[in-house]
DNA sequence: CCCGCGTAGTAATTCGAATTATCAGCGGCG
DNA sequence: CGCCGCTGATAATTCGAATTACTACGCGGG
């Protein structure tokens, strides 16, 4: 009575226009054209119009169809407030392709939090089955609501590759392998020997694709692997020249800014005497609140993410799951930056 | 077939619990649960947690006639790409009280453009029907559109303020009236005596009420309005100068740059030769793509919109509507920014 | 004359959950 | 014995839309 009470139905079109609520439904759905005489059409169509009749999306989705309406979830805000904005270019190449296919978006926000975080199931419920499929993005994720997502068999893809042990999962994601190892290939290139790796303990995908696109790089150069798991950037800094580092691949700006610091206490030049680079954007949400870019901001050399690209084919991708529900993975390749912080190493060196 | 193939209901539930649907509703929902055995309940129980089952929101919500959606309709692309970007402050506002008041989002995304514009009626029928009401915002709007909407009697709010000859209509905005006395009674205690508007030949909401705005302050204090339709700004400034104006109140940060800058070459310094006042915010869709905020940017005299709030406060009203369909229209107050570019007049003019 | 067949619909069913009406069984009392 | 009232559960209905099964009607050919 609510909001229902303003709501035509399909019964009430059919009753108005004298037919039955069958009838209404073939002229809305183009279904059988055949079979309905164009007055009677014309009739219902004018009582279709005369309302402002819009199907009810629950009715139709209980009964298995579709709704032209594709999920968004996220695990966090959707809308942000810094200035560094992780989620606006994924979400821009979400919107625009979404347009283009014909599709509304559905953001999933009426779920209460807990521990912070949005969830997909709650109070045992998958709110996500009102769209006809979703898109999953945010850095957190749940395994055990991906596994139950998985075994419903409802359509999903997730922006950012992402395993799940109950079976293949849909995902686009960047292709942090090929990106890291064209970075140790460009450093090679330049003459450097003694490349190593800056990395953090968690061990989320992208870490471990970056990782592995270094190792691959440096044993096909048959070259020992130099990883390094040090969090004080001082110490990180000192291990690896006591390695004879002469090119460092970071994991993130806000590491790689410190070892510059650092670098710099020490009387080091970089790039003169350390190359540095960033192994994907800055990601604000794993920095401190910064809400303006220092003027003094360095020019990293490193690559960036194509969000908006992983936006636009994580649409394209879940419009093709509804048709053919095969999951997909896709991995977009990394645009290399050349930046300021690499150069030819001084010293050649190679142990 | 595809989607839900995998789904646990009810019925099912029941089946292997040997006890009829009802009573699995029932125990789910706690309802008479004195007409249920303990042992009974206990079975239900154990067999819902064994298949893991989880409510179909659809069924729930098709009951109830209404599905918890709030639609938001833009007539321009919901996430821009430039860094000045007029809507997300009032889409985190949206988002933030959507969540607690427990509804999901729905972006119109899927409409055709006409003219590079969205539209709401698409096809003869009215898209924003999906969701139980609807929350519009943009510069543009279509009369015609909002006309057929009340007609319509579906619930919408449109944020800023938006008014329609078919009838009343619900709005969130910013009380530009108000501000816009502010910043005149302010410039008057600082000793203005001739306090000028420049003006836009656009007649929107926005710009009628700042008019209006300053015409009241004006009348207050027995003085003639002094309103500048220029948009060239140097002959603007040379009009609002012959008038003997110490302080101007300008619509654009845009003008406001132009006059600054003709100020600056015919000598003058601005605030201690002429005040100006932007009234409002930067809007960044009446600039030119200005992607990097130039480091010299004037520190505007001005007051904000509150966009947040507006956001918030639109969903709230929209809320409300849908119990109680009585159109209400709400005015927030702006904050006035002191910021740089108003001073005491140096010559005292009391013509 | 009647069967067959096409036409233009209508009646009935389905989806999943919630709610209402109903029913079976049992104890107690007149 | 029969009936009332209570308990604990089940059958039936509802919501809106889509689809299937069915029917009423008309026409033509055998």
């Amino acid at each position: 009575m609510t909001a229902g009470s303003g709501r035509v139905t399909q019964a009430q079109v059919a009753r108005l226009a004298g037919v039955s609520q069958a009838v209404v439904s073939m002229v809305l759905n183009g279904s059988d054209s055949l079979r309905i005489t164009p007055e009677t059409r014309d009739r219902v169509q004018q009582v279709l119009r005369e309302t402002g009749y819009t199907v009810d999306i629950m009715g139709r989705r209980l009964r298995g169809g579709t709704n032209q309406i594709l999920g968004v979830f996220t695990y966090e805000s959707v809308f942000p407030s810094g200035v560094a904005d992780f989620y606006r270019p994924f979400l821009l190449g979400i919107e625009e392709e979404a347009e283009a296919q014909g599709f509304d978006l559905l953001l999933f926000t009426s779920g209460g939090r807990r521990d912070g975080r949005r969830r997909i199931y709650e109070a045992g419920t998958n709110r996500l089955r009102i769209a006809d499929g979703s898109i999953l993005l945010g850095r957190h994720n749940d395994p055990q609501e991906l596994a139950q997502l998985v075994e419903e068999q409802f359509p999903f893809v997730f922006v950012g590759r992402r395993e799940s042990p109950t079976g293949p999962i849909s995902y686009v994601g960047a292709d942090y392998v090929a990106a890291t190892r064209e970075v140790h290939e460009r450093l090679w290139d330049l003459g450097h020997r003694r490349i190593g790796l800056l990395s953090v303990t968690e061990e989320n995908e992208p870490t471990l694709d970056r990782r592995s696109g270094y190792e691959a790089a440096a044993r096909k150069r048959r070259r020992p692997p130099l990883v390094f798991l040090e969090e004080d950037p001082a110490i990180a800094l000192r291990q690896v020249l006591d390695e004879g580092v002469t090119a460092l691949l970071v994991e993130s700006s806000a590491m790689a800014d410190g070892i510059l610091a650092c670098a710099h206490d020490l009387g080091l030049k970089v790039p003169e005497d350390l190359s540095i680079v960033v192994l994907g954007d800055a990601d604000p949400s794993q920095q401190p609140q910064v809400h303006a870019v220092p003027s003094t901001a360095t020019d990293w050399s490193m690559f960036r993410i194509p969000r908006h690209e992983m936006g636009g084919h994580a649409v394209r991708v879940l419009v093709g799951l509804l048709k053919n529900p095969e999951p997909r993975q896709l991995l977009l390749p990394c645009t290399i930056h050349e930046g300021a912080t690499t150069a030819k190493p001084s010293t050649t060196d190679s142990r």
